[in-house]
DNA sequence: CAGTGTGTGTCAGGATATTGACATGAGTCA
DNA sequence: TGACTCATGTCAATATCCTGACACACACTG
């Protein structure tokens, strides 16, 4: 085993520490939804159904970062599994807006409170004005990266 | 019910937000690197090998956070367009250390001004102070999720 | 009313990543 | 020496993702 002795420039880059975190949030969020046989995606698409009910399928994805077609496969598994339901005919457009079952609601619980362990764990050395600012300043890098168009020049 | 039982508002979430800019620096770095003919993990290897030269393979999985089946095969596209150099027979162990080549270090060079752009448009509301706050923070989240479990500084 | 544009759901193809597994080389220790 | 452990590289199979494309439903506009 190799140690660390250059303290490589890609330590003071906030690209690569951006990653290096939320591949470790990635990683722990994985290990505490396992036992709960949910994925990071199947979670984050409960979360959305509870926060936000009626979402479609393609809010649904642009909610939990990913594509139409790879949330489509998350909320079958989850209508599988009888957690959320989708009518089977759209009542407005082609979009059919899903909800938490009492049995998604149920399991959401168990799974937010495991995620909720894992995020004080990340945030234990910070203080709470330290995680305003990070919640702040995180909030700043992602719209000044959003193709939203939020500021013109 | 009260309204502690779920994570929060989302956006309220540092998990989220981090995964949020996260994406978003990937798809903006994607969007950058793409008219070099550059994934980002290729990138990432060749930004690690010219800091540290004569990585292995696992450790610049282990760096670009990719498995070593990945890095493999990154390695290999990079090794087919002259742009790193791998001895075919191990000096020690079964380890082959990875060096950069002329073309590989120039190609680096085009590809690290794109992604200083992009992570120069990221910050671009922050302070300087601010961006060193959030390089410690994002760094202390980081650490506390590493599953080492030795307590290191 | 017909044409256009946007948003949605879905399919197909290919590229990519991950999990699981195995064999090899090196170091450790009885 | 021989057995054990660890790390590495590699293979096979699976799962996931993305790009491109298409058909459908609604809103807007002439």
């Amino acid at each position: 085993m190799s140690q660390e002795e250059t303290v490589g420039e890609l330590e003071q880059s906030v690209g690569y520490l951006l990653k290096r975190a939320a591949a470790a949030l990635r990683a722990a969020m994985d290990a505490a939804l396992r036992p709960l046989e949910l994925t990071v995606p199947q979670y984050a698409c409960l979360e959305l159904l509870s926060q936000r009910p009626g979402l479609s399928n393609a809010e649904l994805a642009r909610g939990a970062f990913v594509t139409r077609q790879s949330m489509n496969g998350v909320l079958r598994g989850l209508q599988d599994r009888g957690l959320v339901t989708r009518p089977e005919t759209a009542p407005h457009g082609r979009a059919r807006p899903s909800e938490l079952t009492p049995g998604g609601r149920q399991q959401l619980h168990a799974a937010s409170a495991a995620v909720r362990t894992v995020e004080q764990q990340m945030l234990a050395s910070l203080s709470s004005t330290q995680r305003g600012r990070l919640l702040h300043d995180l909030a700043a890098c992602a719209d000044a990266l959003t193709p939203t168009a939020a500021t013109r020049d």
